[in-house]
This record gives C-alpha cells, sequence and structure tokens, in this order.
DNA sequence: TCTGGAATTAGACTGATTTTAATTGTTACA
DNA sequence: TGTAACAATTAAAATCAGTCTAATTCCAGA
C-alpha cells in the first residue's frame, strides 16, 4: 500500500498521520492479518525503524476506536487486531493459534434477541472453536 | 446443591472429589453464573476454608476440560467461568462488565462453513457486545 | 520564530495467570 | 493396616500482556 493512500485513510479517520502511525498501518494493511501487539512491534521494528511499545498499545487502541482495524478476542492471553474490517466471523484453532476469517454471508444469524435497556448494540462477534484432532 | 450430589457430579466427569474441589464446585453450582477466577476465590474463602489461588486456577481449568464449566472469553483481562452449559450465547456489556446469557434457540445459525482438514469443532460462540448509551 | 497541545518514549508498574519446588493427601496393595 | 507411589495442594516467585508516568519531542498555527 502506499504511503500517500495510507496517510489519506489515517485522515479520513480523523487520525494523524504522524511517522509511526503510518508504519503502524503500512504493516496492518499490507493485507487482511491479525497481528497481536508484539507481533506489530516486531515488524515494525524490523523495518528499522524503532516505535515504543507504548505507541503499538496507544495507537492500535486508537484505530482500533477510530475503525480502522477490529480487535479480536478469542485467546485469554492477548488480543489480536484485524486488518479486515469487512463484516465477518472468525474460525480460531486454540490448539494453534490459527485464526481464520469467515464470510459473514456463510453464516445467517436469524433474529437476535432484544437488549436490555439504555444499551447500544456494538456489534456481534461468532467464533467457531475448533482444535486439531480429536480431543476432550 | 448438597455436597453428595456434587460429589456424584465430578465422579461422574472423571474427577476425584477432593475437598478443594468440592467446595469451588458448590459456589460454581449454587446457580447459574459467570464467575471470574479473583471472583471465585473471594467466595470460596468467604465460607472460612482457605483455597490457594494455585488450585483455584488448576480446578476451573479442570473443570472447563472435563466439561463442567465453560470458558467465557469476552475480556481481554480475564476469563469467565460459566456454570450454565446448556447451550447458549452471551450479551457483554463492555462499560459495566456485564455478561448476560442468551438462550441459543434466539439466535439460529444456518450454515456453518466446511472446517479445514484435521480439525474438529469444539462449539460455537456467539457474543453481542453493547455499551451503555451512545458512544464511539 | 514561538508556543501550547498532541504524540512519543523509556521504564516502572499492575494484575491475571503460570510455574516452581516443597508439602500434604489419597490409593492400592503387600 | 502400613507404606510406597502418585495425585493434589500450597506459598511464593516468576511471567507476561497491557497500562501508566513523567519527561521529552514534535508540530500546527499565530
Amino acid at each position: 500500500m502506499e504511503k500517500q493512500s495510507i496517510i489519506d485513510m489515517l485522515e479520513d479517520h480523523d487520525i494523524q498521520p504522524t511517522q509511526q502511525r503510518i508504519e503502524i498501518a503500512q504493516i496492518l494493511f499490507a493485507q487482511d492479518q491479525h497481528l497481536s501487539a508484539e507481533q506489530v512491534l516486531n515488524a515494525v521494528n524490523q523495518l528499522g525503524a524503532t516505535v515504543s511499545k507504548a505507541t503499538i498499545y496507544n495507537t492500535l487502541g486508537l484505530f482500533a476506536d477510530k475503525g480502522l482495524v477490529r480487535q479480536v478476542i478469542v485467546d485469554p492471553s492477548r488480543v489480536f487486531y484485524d486488518s479486515n474490517t469487512s463484516e465477518h466471523h472468525h474460525l480460531y484453532n486454540s490448539d494453534t493459534g490459527m485464526l481464520m476469517d469467515i464470510d459473514a454471508r456463510q453464516i445467517s444469524i436469524q433474529h437476535l434477541p432484544e437488549l436490555p435497556e439504555g444499551v447500544v448494540a456494538e456489534g456481534v462477534d461468532v467464533i467457531i472453536r475448533v482444535r486439531s484432532q480429536a480431543s476432550a
């Protein structure tokens, strides 16, 4: 993805395009993928640049707030950031840690229940949990 | 729940009914609920007994493996253990931390995608994420 | 060029969970 | 019934993702 289109994307989402944010975005949007904060940190720093851990977390949180990425909470030990923001669900293999996208059209949710008072829907996550082979 | 029926339940699931496990089970199965490890620790120890943190974690993990409780992963900061093992989904308010059950019959999933090779389905989690009032 | 707010940083800190290494049951069978 | 072998429990230390702090750096706008 070109640097200028990344800058445009950030500005479209009301995010000041700083050097660090651009580098993080370049990693994230190189392809649809699921990265943990630590993976982003390593990837960014392998490009020579140095971005601090705090900035990685600040930026991923900011991107998630602004709708550029989506947090995927499937593993108790860490959050994944999904650079595919089209509507879709996930398949997670807890043995291998592999996380796959599932097209939302492959799963249809018939009717959502009425929500409690004073509450606003944020989204619906569907996670298909699998394991390698047979196991308890 | 009576102590004897708890012991029976544990044995039915190939779990040695030790003193500590019985106490933990008594807390968990007093009603359908979602408790974090820390909440279980506090609840157990309020009954006078003392169960160590390590045993709480070991036991909750064991119960989950054996199908007595279900881990609910909705919050990046901690795991909830759900003593309702009937088929159902969840509604999670990330502002308040409130976690509610949703009867599985209220949501119908039309067709699951084919799974990758060498992989076994464990289950499908549906999480409806909500917030209090309007917010980003 | 100057200035105030925003962004970044290193490093300390937190809190959930795990590990360690030692102790305490429990069970099976001689 | 005693005891060896193994399972469970424990306190305390360790780990590790994520957050916070306080100081510095970076800009955008006047």
